[in-house]
DNA sequence: CATGAATGAGAGTTCATTCAT
DNA sequence: TATGAATGAACTCTCATTCAT
């Protein structure tokens, strides 16, 4: 009789959460059947079931992954002391040629989908509330070494630049052919005039 | 002789569309059976598909008119001889309680069924691009009155103002107790600051 | 008041049957609807079933009529005094360019459908029988004449006859391209064949 | 672990086609429903589709095994030594009891349902053309062996002989109650008329 | 005589999920 | 651990038929 195997388990788990990933992007949740992710995995459905125990839970810990990236960005800026360029870089993150169509189109989904399905939102407010908890810090630091001067009170700021981010995002994903260069430069600009830089900064 | 009751006719269309609205906003468009839409308007399947020949062209004429609403608030901002307040009622109509979160959930989902269903996306492209360019309209016509400054170029501004009223509107469909009273104030301080607005508007 | 009108009531029955039968030849007994014969006769639904109780009484009262054309074909050959001469123009009618490949496929349809509708096989069996009989007529009298000396009995003839011309009519529905004019000489070669022709026919 | 099974496979399809025949004879093509199908052979109807992709595809499928007896009916014919005899089983096997009346109606409903199928009939061409070439392989070999003298062309002749049995079948299938055993004896002897047998065949 | 609105059962097809092997 | 066979309810869409006007 075998032993358990956890570095096998773990590699099939992502190996099932990339096929989901990019049959999602691509055809949309309700779209892509549980058969053409195994198939996507390399997986027998039987194996699927084994490591998730349904359609949702797919989704939902493919949520928190695919969350997570976004949550990163933010967390580095409040210690910077290059903070221009490291706002510059989100920016740029979010408009350059590096974001994928189909991973825009695949946050759509998530998103959509979790309005009504409650687990999942949980997961995905989850992950928002970190991201929001550190662009938050970052405000209240560069704020407290004099770079900025928000007209808002940071929690809100906080909530209005997230979803600027947010909306550029979705309109990105319905218009992919946006002039992104052009939208990088205003954006920067008006981030920063949102913030209230200082000359400094 | 019967003879064929055009105003029947419409009465029967709006009957579906609310309903379908209704169904589409509470489950998702893909979660919705086109038996339900028919239960919920009170109607047989069979005249369902009398009025809509299938379920995309459902959404698809339900989202221009959804979308049709939002095109009309910027039109008046132009030769309003009262910008600001207009501007301020602008915000109010997105961020006030008047909107409903089922309607959020409902842009949601059409934009997200829109990623992947083309004449959706078009039709949705179509509304879109009135509204933008009702609203680039207004924002040059303040700029030669003077009233704003914007740091960037008009278009680049409506692509940036456009982002944000739509991030808030998924932000708020994702966390329907966000206080609106206190962002609704951030919003009109910010995108103020965006426009360049000065003291005479 | 007004009067029933019979002249128009025996119009619009031909109106029917002819748009009948153009949807069925294109489309097939069960792939045309009610409804698209209404639409090509250019009546409404609720006047289609004033003249016929349903659908099946439609094919019925139309086979009918289809089939009485090939009916008259085999009676003037009995008494004719140039008999080979109407021998040809019957393969001529059968496989010349005349026939349309809409009413061939016609024919096989109903001839399929009257296979499981019994009423219609009746009725087509009917018509056949008709035919069946002018052609044994037929045979009979050009025996008597001395003109033929067929080597098997009149009855097994005229099925055996009519069982090719079936068959023809069935390979050309399914082979459109035969060559039709080397086709009709080889037939009316063994037609005389089988007949036992003598020379003076 | 549990391996994929040809045997099991194949022998489901044949449990499927042969529930599918039996249906399709009894009630039609269209007047059978895919569920009845799967009812009859005793699965699911996920099962059936896991073997053959759409109805359409069934009937395909089944076209051609249920052609594919016919085809071999005519190979013997141009080595045999005894011709006369070879031929006889033939008109046999056309006409003799063995021929379920089902079967004939089978048939017929392919061809009808081919008139529209392109497909369907492109499958069934396929099949007819086999059959046609062994024919007249047969009948050049016979008339190189002057066992024969037909007084039209090989090709016509086949043609002519195709459409003779084609035309019994499908008489056949409309009078269940001829008298096969005298049509037999009739056939035979046509047959021969037409191909100019030698007395010596 | 004529119309068009209305019905609802049933069609083909898909798919999340289970389980014997 | 891993497989593929199996299920059946649910989906979208169609259509013969009826009837108030």
């Amino acid at each position: 009789m075998r032993t358990a195997n956890p570095e096998l388990q773990e590699q099939r788990r992502q190996q099932i959460l990339q096929a989901a990933g990019v049959c999602f992007a691509e055809k949309g949740f309700h779209q892509t059947s549980m058969a053409e992710i195994a198939k996507a995995a390399g997986l027998s459905m039987g194996l699927l079931y084994r490591y998730f125990a349904n359609k949702d839970s797919l989704v939902l810990t493919f949520a928190e992954v695919s969350r997570a990236q976004s949550v990163t960005m933010f967390e580095s800026l409040a210690t910077s002391d290059r903070p221009r360029q490291e706002l510059a870089a989100i920016v740029d993150t979010l408009l350059g040629e590096v974001l994928d169509p189909a991973l825009l189109r695949l946050q759509m989904e998530v998103m959509a989908e979790a309005c009504r399905n409650a687990p999942l939102m949980a997961a995905l407010r989850r992950e928002d509330q970190l991201g929001r908890q550190a662009l938050l810090e970052s405000v209240e630091a560069l704020r407290k070494r004099d770079l900025i001067k928000p007209q808002v009170p940071a929690p809100a700021l906080v909530e209005l630049l997230n979803a600027l981010f947010e909306g550029l995002t979705v309109r990105l994903a319905m218009q992919p052919d946006l002039d992104r260069e052009r939208l990088r430069k205003a954006t920067l600009t008006s981030v920063l005039s949102l913030l209230g830089a200082s000359p400094a900064l």
